[in-house]
DNA sequence: TAACGTTATGTAATAATATAACATTTATAA
DNA sequence: TTATAAATGTTATATTATTACATAACGTTA
């Protein structure tokens, strides 16, 4: 059962534009496309990400400083998460492999460490950019 | 076998540093600490950390924009990297588990991907942090 | 050694990414 | 309603990283 968040004007208006572009799209690239909506300042992009990172609306790419829709839809929280990235186009997914989320999700070593949280990202060549 | 890289006056001044910080540093406080040695602009600590990556002696913490000296000897390139980051210290260190870094280095999904890289980013709190 | 290509350095300017601080408004719920 | 939390608006600034161009040092081979 995922919870369901309204969201705020701000936040629909830079969701939607994520997920429609349907891949990773940078802060500053966000913020000329909504400024037609009103949106000016780079800080009402960047509060509008941090909530929608929260709730697990969107993940952040760290190696990219990008942000993508969530494709799997019970990510509820961005706390597990796993990414393929074409070297070449820049191509990201975000991989849905529940073998691979549970032997993260259960990894625990001897260093004390209490894990709550990992992001893994792949890097590669996709299918199109192997063939050329 | 590990190749030996003859690191350049730039380049060990700044992995010295980083390496005997025992945890991550980030690019302006490395800058700051150096320029008593003659290093003064951002551009020659990027380009000295861009060929420690490159060849293995230092990693970037991308989720916290950091580098990090190697604490694994056989890492010759940054193609497989694993790391435990506290939340609440922010004390970081590289994850060094044989069944992980073959279970990633073997993974493969059906996207037709070919993966050569990964990074792992693991989140929590450590033994102290966990007890305050 | 001399010539060549490669790698590294120096320097200035600027681009790209992200946050601080403060005032105000809107939504939520007791 | 009234209190509280969440979101917004705005300006300024901090932090992270790259472009562009010139010069120097290094490694290889003729
Ligand atoms: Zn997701
Ligand atoms: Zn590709
Ligand atoms: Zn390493
Ligand atoms: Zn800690």
């Amino acid at each position: 059962m995922q919870k369901e968040h309204n969201l705020s004007k701000n936040q629909k208006i830079i969701f939607d534009l994520i997920d429609k572009s349907g891949g990773p799209m940078k802060a500053y690239s966000i913020l000329f496309n909504v400024q037609k909506k009103g949106i000016k300042a780079p800080l009402q992009v960047y509060r509008a990400l941090d909530k929608l990172v929260e709730i697990g609306k969107i993940h952040k790419i760290e190696s990219r400083n990008a942000f993508i829709a969530c494709q799997n839809s019970s990510c509820q929280v961005s706390k597990a998460t796993a990414f393929s990235i074409c070297e070449s186009c820049e191509n990201v997914s975000e991989i849905s492999n529940s073998k691979l989320s549970k032997y993260l999700s259960n990894f625990s070593d001897n260093s004390g460490m209490k894990y709550n949280k990992y992001n893994l990202e792949f890097f590669g060549l996709c299918k199109k950019c192997k063939s050329k």
